[in-house]
RNA sequence: CGCGGGGUGGAGCAGUCUGGUAGCUCGUUGGGCUCAUAACCCAAAGGUCGUAGGUUCAAAUCCUGCCCCCGCAA
């Protein structure tokens, strides 16, 4: 088919390179207009500009959507359909038009569930144990559209949302494949609008960690919230992201405040969160400093069990 | 020129302000102790202090250029 692409980070990067493989027709990769990014504000290409570039596609990085202009040229492409694999941004219905099989949306969740901008985050924080990837055709609202094809994937309780995604990101792949190849014949199924939940784009502050949560909660936030915003804490006025932790098993810390750090020493790094159940931190990484194992961290900083986090 | 922190034996850090024999914790190696140990004790090896110049009797430390790493803001 004649498809117009539209993407931008790296977990859509594997969808419009299976499109290729599968001998589609890329005829536009719309992808987000290059800003300054990083250290030194230097301009950074999106993966998929990357991805497009190396396979001499058309680009375009429309800054302004909503003109008549740029939906000319959006409608000059084409193209039999749009696929839509995490642009960036809300299409109005005349793009949603403007092919003759519309646009498909590869989303990275059950849908109805965590529609939105950070669906896999989300569904880590909050201890889900599945997941999974919805191909849908989009209508004019927020990942409303009927859904043409689900797949369910169990999340593995070690994992972070860099490497969920990424799994996702080819599940997608493979099953916008399945889409594309039986598009006539699927039949979209409405959403249930009345079960659906919603994963917001996250904010900095949601990386904070409130040691009052329980520790399991906690160390769904420290996978979850990977890799923005992070998840810290802070001790006096030193940022610490936590990057690897998990529950343990331990008994006496009920009567302890939560933030307190209960043992530090060697591998040993706990610390009592909310009901008395404690967080072992096996990764962690002070501001300014690279991540690096508990052990070396507490071979410098020589912190004491007593110590409060948080403030 | 967005703001800021940092590069010191294998790892994490102190020392830099106020130049004057390079230090701590850990790891490694050897030995000891122990029923035993990743625990404890003793000892050893291992560093041109990111790099190139400059100032000085003397530079990890002061000055200048460059390279690399990290946090923040977008």
């Amino acid at each position: 088919m004649k498809i117009v692409f539209m993407g931008t980070p790296q977990a859509a990067v594997p969808s419009v390179q299976r499109l290729v493989s599968d001998g589609h027709d890329v005829v536009a990769v719309y992808t987000q207009p290059d800003r300054p990014s990083g250290r030194g504000n230097k301009i950074a290409f999106s993966p998929v500009k990357e991805f497009a570039i190396a396979n001499r596609f058309p680009i375009f990085q429309p800054t302004k959507i909503k003109t008549g202009e740029a939906l000319d040229i959006f409608k000059s492409h084409a193209a039999d359909v749009a696929i839509v694999v995490a642009y960036g941004r809300i299409l109005p219905e005349t793009y949603l038009r403007a092919f003759s099989n519309g646009a498909v949306n590869v989303h990275f969740s059950l849908l109805p569930k965590y529609r939105g901008a950070a669906p896999v985050n989300w569904a880590i924080v909050n201890g889900e144990t599945e997941t999974g990837v919805t191909t849908m055709q989009m209508d004019a609202g927020l990942d409303t559209g009927p859904i043409l094809l689900q797949r369910a994937i169990a999340i593995d309780g070690n994992e972070t949302a860099i490497d969920l995604t990424s799994r996702l990101s080819f599940a997608g792949a493979d099953l916008l494949s399945d889409t594309l190849k039986r598009l006539n014949e699927i039949e979209p199924n409405q959403q249930a609008d009345d079960i659906a939940t919603f994963a917001p784009i996250m904010k900095r502050d949601d990386g904070l960690i409130d040691w009052r949560l329980s520790a399991t909660e906690i160390s769904n936030r420290v996978r979850g919230f990977q890799p923005f915003p992070s998840t810290f804490t802070y001790l006096q006025e030193t940022k610490l992201t936590v990057w690897r932790a998990f529950p343990v098993d331990g008994n006496g810390a009920e009567k302890k405040m939560p933030g307190e750090v209960i043992g530090a020493r060697g591998d040993e790094f706990f610390v009592v969160c909310g009901g008395g159940s404690i967080l072992k931190i096996e990764e962690i990484q002070p501001e300014g400093k690279r991540r690096m194992p508990v052990r070396d961290f507490l071979n410098g900083i020589k912190i004491q069990a007593g110590t409060i986090l948080g403030t």
